[in-house]
DNA sequence: TGTTGTGAATCTCTTCACAGCT
DNA sequence: AGCTGTGAAGAGATTCACAACA
């Protein structure tokens, strides 16, 4: 498989294609062509084949891609064989209802404890996850293997939370907190930023 | 103020400077230099001041930007004179987290009514939000003059839901669902798919 | 015919680099 | 000296357009 540096946007695409994918799986059907999946995706028929080309997968003129194949190729592309164990941290409201998101939805991708500073919310098991101290968290990360993290926390405690998480070994952080972390380039971050975004529906929405 | 078009990604980095300048405010600074807002938004000097000059403010050589003015340059920008009203459709685990997050946030941007088809849910104030079943979307949404859209239903009901909002006059959504929404193209949607993102996240997390 | 795979062209966004200002 | 504002260059992403194929 190519070296080649693959984008954000592409990874992104191909996680959107897989889950599409799998719906129409499910659904029954068994072949699919790039413009079905770009009218899935909001996409373009090239867009689909360039993305596709990236994970080094090809279809058949004339049949299209075949769906139960493809799902697989994008999963050996982005899943880790070994699965992906995550740790959230900060079990508010928004934690909460992450929690609740993502339980039990994808087993190479799951979230498999949860912290908080306030005693009140730990050693517990909510929406299926067992919750800790927030101060425990390096030995809880070493004893599960978790690699990955997802801040709630709220805004001034995440930088703080961040180099905790960055000490503790995390290669990469799922950030929730509305402000930009600063960590080592070696660990990559993701934001999601639901204030700034209902604020640009806002002003797109007017015009 | 002329009419060129400014990009989404511009309009999403504006939110984020004035939610980081009103911070800078609070804290008594006065004067503040593109190199600052740039460090805090993780963006470089060149990128602050193009987006500046979007919207038409100027500094000065030597003292930079005035913090106060330019939090109302951008709020003059981005935000509707009249304030913008916000319903949120589909009051689950991540609705209400969505709830309690933007509650007496922002007055220009409020959540000002919930909806869902649960009669469990219906008729209380969740939040500091009143809740309505989802079949009276229209005529809350005319009543209480609601022109922006939250989805935090379920998938399978994410397009009808959507296409009711259209029907109700709505004129942009902010999509939790993990589907793309089918609208006409004068209805504004962003999409915030926390799957992928968290998929991306791995992906990049390992190399 | 209708599809895939892909080089080339196009479009969009970011960065450079520097004149002009204080 | 050190900043802003901006034309021009550069980098990156998307779309076009067509050969190859079933």
């Amino acid at each position: 498989m190519a070296l080649k540096h693959i984008s954000e946007k592409t990874i992104g695409r191909l996680s959107l294609y897989r889950r599409l994918l799998y719906r129409s799986s499910l659904a029954g059907q068994n072949n699919v062509y790039s413009h079905q999946i770009a009218a899935l995706s909001g996409s373009t028929p090239a867009q689909v084949r360039r993305d596709l080309m990236a994970i080094g997968y090809s279809g058949s003129p004339n049949r299209g891609y075949k769906v139960g194949e493809l799902i697989k190729s994008i999963g050996d592309f982005l899943d880790d064989p070994e699965g992906m164990r995550v740790g959230l941290v900060g079990v508010g409201n928004l934690g909460r209802a992450i929690l609740s998101y993502f339980s039990g939805r994808r087993p190479k991708l799951a979230i498999v404890a949860a912290f908080d500073v306030d005693p009140n919310k730990t050693n517990r098991i909510i929406h299926g996850c067992r919750t800790y101290a927030t101060s425990d968290f390096p030995k809880v990360a070493k004893e599960e293997n978790i690699c990955e993290g997802i801040i709630t926390t709220p805004a001034d405690t995440a930088q703080a939370t961040a180099e905790m998480l960055v000490n503790a070994g995390i290669r990469g952080i799922l950030n929730f907190a509305p402000v930009c972390l600063k960590v080592p380039p070696e660990v990559f971050t993701a934001d999601i930023d639901m204030t700034m975004t209902l604020e640009k529906v806002a002003y797109f929405a007017r015009k």
